[in-house]
Formats: structure tokens, sequence, C-alpha cells
DNA sequence: ATGAAAGCGCTAACAA
DNA sequence: TTGTTAGCGCTTTCAT
């Protein structure tokens, strides 16, 4: 628990000015090569590290890259592997923040604004909560928020997943099919509402709003909604939850409902998170590829910071089903 | 990308000094109350945010715990998520680090370095490369270094671990055990190398030096080691791993090699990633609780934050078998 | 109750 | 080639 050296200590140490030492460790021109020698041999004795903070504050380039999650859960996980998996061989460090927990409304405007201009040389944000990130640095936003994207993005197709993941329900037999939404503010969740609702229509089946619920990707939420659509006497025989994390939620109601899954109740989620096929039983679901979001966002959010202009700036990548246990034909 | 605005132009706009913007925002002492309001009705117009840099370089505190990793992968993500879960209902921020990617030696002491007596108040290192970080904030060390621990740690018991692995192929059959170290300087790498060896030991097979390799975590290092180990004409008819990602780098080779998984070749590895039960085949493995490590360190670390005297400060956690489809009797 | 001023550790003009 | 100086945005005495 002792004071770390600071860049006076050295200076006074190695008998020269702060300046010169500054300029000898960031190996800027201008100094006798005797002296730098000298002062990184005092550096090196006193085990002396810049004050990422302090030197953020003078200069305007920190080489640290942020990326904000409102938590971190599975998905924001898997994204961060991608993100490291690119940044592996770049000259970046890698910063993943997680401000007051996602609870407030806006809490990536407000981790960006802490953080940027200062410490971070560009952002990724995970679902963020609002469109307009006013920023000194350059931003992606990964899943992001609804309305007139101003910021580049990258997202899965999912409404593409939703549709298979109805129509999976549907031939199996399924005709009673309940939806439990996301997060509605989030261009993804509202595609798979889309799908959800496509699907049933191409099948011309109409949709019971009855058997349409709101999650929110909120794990009480969903257990409201799914307890709400379970004790109905005309309930779904076949769920489609619009993420892992609610689909596993709404398993575990059934269960406490004494619903056999999959003979009583199908359930099927939607990103296919490392949880998913570990649940027991292992959860069908919808994969969206969440390391690749994450190394493209990455590669599109370097490409930017060199001030290219890439030629596409709306990513979205495809999704594929991924049935396995919960899913079968209804009694 | 327009410019942040500063607590300057906060009180600008407001009329008072900058000084009062500050009191009035973290609510100290001696701002009448009217002036508080009209502040920080100010501060909302302007989408004003306090700079985390700035303000942590005047205060001692800043309400931010960091995570320092080698890497995002997925051992360090799973951590992460326990992290989180546990700092879930604190008051904390999470900020996770990476910084040059953990390549060179005493990646852990840089960049707590650069953070810490700043930017955090408190950090849980992982898989550190070195046992002794002098630092102003308190430390907790997950899956520490060898030598003397002066550091708080949580770790998961490896000695058992690799113990029940080995003893899991000799049960199945297998006589020629191959093993496949880890990082040498980890306390957990050595212990896994031990209770190999003690498990042979224990059924009366002597350890052949052939059969035990060196990957220290690294795919490179692995295949080498695996390429050796394999093209023997007495190569082993199991090898355990001393974590998963080796383990599946084991599988790859042996594939290449034409060696047929299980009935050619069984391999065990460690840790249970989420990545060991997708890969094909899903691997056999030891599972270490890696969220709960996590958890625990957290736990650990927000208690000697709080200046307490934690009843424990060494934390081992269970670890049990987990056997897949790696792992079958010998030919 | 308010503001002026010092200073956290560092970088970047500018002077010497 | 080196050192002096002025801040970066903020908090905190200390005056007013």
């Amino acid at each position: 628990m002792k004071r770390r050296p600071t860049i006076t200590d050295v200076a006074e140490a190695a008998g020269v000015s702060v300046s010169t030492v500054s300029k000898a460790v960031n190996g800027r021109y201008g100094v006798a090569s005797e002296t730098v020698d000298h002062v990184l041999a005092v550096v090196a004795e006193l085990g002396y590290e810049s004050s990422l903070i302090a030197s953020s504050m003078r200069s305007r380039t920190t080489g640290v890259i942020g990326v904000l999650v409102a938590d971190f859960e599975p998905f924001s996980a898997e994204i961060l592997k991608g993100v490291g998996q690119a940044l592996r061989d770049s000259a970046y460090d890698l910063l993943a923040y997680s401000g007051t927990h996602g609870t407030a409304e806006g809490w990536e405007r407000r981790s960006l604004s802490r953080l940027s201009g200062t410490l971070i040389d560009g952002a990724i944000i995970v679902t963020p909560t609002v469109v307009n990130v006013g920023t000194e640095v350059p931003v992606v936003a990964i899943d992001p928020h609804t309305g007139p994207a101003d910021l580049p993005t990258v997202e899965a197709d999912s409404f593409g997943g939703a549709l298979q993941a109805t129509r999976h329900l549907l031939d199996l037999g399924h005709t009673r099919i309940g939806f439990i939404a996301g997060r509605p503010d989030l261009r993804s969740s509202i595609a798979r509402d889309a799908g959800y609702r496509r699907a049933l229509g191409d099948a011309g089946i109409a949709v019971d709003p009855r058997l349409v619920g709101s999650g929110s990707y909120r794990q009480d939420a969903v257990r409201v909604a799914a307890l709400e659509m379970l004790e109905r006497p005309d309930r779904p025989t076949a769920i489609f939850a619009a993420n892992d994390i609610s689909a596993m939620e709404i398993v575990k109601v059934a269960g406490e409902l004494g619903l056999d899954i999959p003979t009583d109740l199908s359930v099927i989620g939607f990103d296919d998170v490392p949880e998913a096929s570990k649940s027991t039983p292992a959860l069908s679901t919808v994969r969206q590829p969440m390391q690749t979001l994450g190394a493209e966002a990455a590669r599109l959010l370097l490409s930017l910071m060199r001030g290219e202009t890439p030629p596409a700036t709306h990513l979205t990548l495809p999704t594929r089903l991924v049935p396995r246990a919960t899913t079968a034909p209804p009694k």
C-alpha cells in the first residue's frame, strides 16, 4: 500500500526536470540519448508507470478503447470476447465499463461522457438506451436503439431470426404461440416482435394479444407476463421469448406451474448465450453471432478512428435456428 | 462529436463560480438551496456529467472497482460475470481493463499502477504474473501467482480437480496418461501438475517425463507439445490438459493426426468454460466455479474496502469432474 | 453563502 | 539539449 512514484519522483531521483522525464518516457525528440538511458534506468528502478488518468488529461489520445455495457451479463460478456479478439493484435488497450448498472435511462450517455474526451479514444456501446450521444470520439453501437441511426451500428438479423423461431414452432404443429417481448426501445426487440407477427400471419394465424407479453429482458417482468399467460385456461402450447434469459425464466415458471417442457409447453429463446445450451433441458434458441458482433464493431471502430470512411456503417449479421430440447410438437 | 460541457460551462451558464457548481453537484454544505436548484437545472439542461478522470485526480475515491485481466478470453469473461453479479446491488461501477494484452510479464502491475491511486478504489486481478503489487488500494487476486501470497486470494481446488481428472482416466483403464501443463508461474498450474503426479503415484504408475509437456496455456506451445507427444510410437492413450483451451487444441491436433477422439485418445481439460460443452465432441473437464470465484473476490474486496478484516483472506472453492464425450476406455 | 486560488500528475509550447 | 510555465477539469481550503 505504498505510494506510487510519480513523474516528479523520477525527475528528482534522476536529477532532471519533469518535462525531460516526460520526453524521455514518451520518446520525444530533443533529449540526449544518455539522458534517456539514465532516466529510463531510474524509471525501471522506481517502478514508475505513468498515470493513465493524468496523461489522458493532457494528451488527446490514450490508446484505449472503451466498451460500454449496461451490465456484465452473458450477452455483453460474449461481445466483450469478440472485441478482445479483434483488438488482440492492435496496439489498443481495452477498457470495459458498466456504470450505474444500466438502471437509469441514458446510462451510456453518462458513462460515455465521463470517460470520453479523455480516457478513451473510441467507444463501442452495447444495447444503448438513447439514440444520440454527442461525443468527441468515434462511437459504434451494437444492438442499437430504435430511431434514426446516426451512429454506425452492428446488429444481428433479428427479424429473420424471429421468423425462423416462430416457423419452427409452427412446423412442429403449434398454433397457439405466445411471445414475450424484449426492451421496446431496442431496434432488435421490435424486429423480433415483427418477425413473430409475420410468421403467424404467413401461417394464417391471427395474433392473440393476450398471448403477447412484455418482458423487457427483465426477469421479474418476464415472470409476471409468463405467469399471466400460462395460468389462463387457453394457455399457449409454445412461447417464443425475445432473448435467452427471458426464455430460461419462462422455463422456470412453467416448472413451478407443474408444466413439463417440452411436452406441455415448448419454449424457444434468442441469442444462444452459453447458458442456453447448459440449462436443463437445453434451450432451443436462435443463435446470433455475438462474438462476431463484437469483433465487427471493433473493426468498424478502428477504421473510423483511423479517419477512414468505411464502405458500410450499418452491419447486419445472420442468425441461425438452433433447435434443442425445449421445443417439440404439442400434445 | 461536439464538445462535452465542462464544469466551467455550467458555471458560466448559471452565473456562479466553478466551486459553487462543484459543491452543488456533490451536495456539499454551504450552498443556498435555491442556488443548488438553479445549478442543477443548468446541469440538466446542458447535459453536464462530471469527468471521471478529472474528478478522480482530485478526490481520493471514485466509486469504481477495477478488474484487471490479461485478456478478455472465456475464463476471465466468466469471472467478470460473477463480479458483475456481486456488484449489481452495490453502489460501485465496474471497470474491466486489459492492458498490453497480457503479453508482457507484469502487465497487472503496469495496469494497476496506471489506474490505481486515482481511477479505482479497489482492484481484482486475474491470473497475475507477479506476487507483489504495491498499491494504494485494496487488491484481491483470483487464481494467484505462486509464491508467498501477501495478497488476499480466491482460487479453485486445482489439486483436487487434477486428482479427479487423472483418476477418471485411470478408472477408465488408461495407464499411459500424458499431461500438458499450464503457466508454470501460477499456483493453480503447479497444483494441477501435482495432482496429476499424485494420482499416478497412487495408482502405482511412474511418471514418464516424455509424457509431460509444457503448454503455458498458449495455443502454439500446446500444439508443439501435443504433436511431439502424439507422434511418438508409444504415445499416450489419454491426455490431461491444465485448462480447456489447451485441451481443445489437443483435440484439434489429434484430429489432424487422424486420431479419433475418444477411441484413439481420451482428452480431459480443466475449467469448464462455456466453449468446452459446445465443442465437438463435448469436452470432458473439471469444472471450477468461475462466476463464484469472481463473486467471492468481489465480496472479499468490498469487505476490505470497508476497512474490515475478513475472517478468511484465502478462499479455495471446490472443483467437480464433468465427464463428457472426449474420455472413454482405451482401445 | 460564495468565489478565488492552489494543485492533483502529466504534456506541450516556449525559453534558455 | 534542457528547463520553465501554463494549463487539462475538477475538488478543496481559505478568504470574502
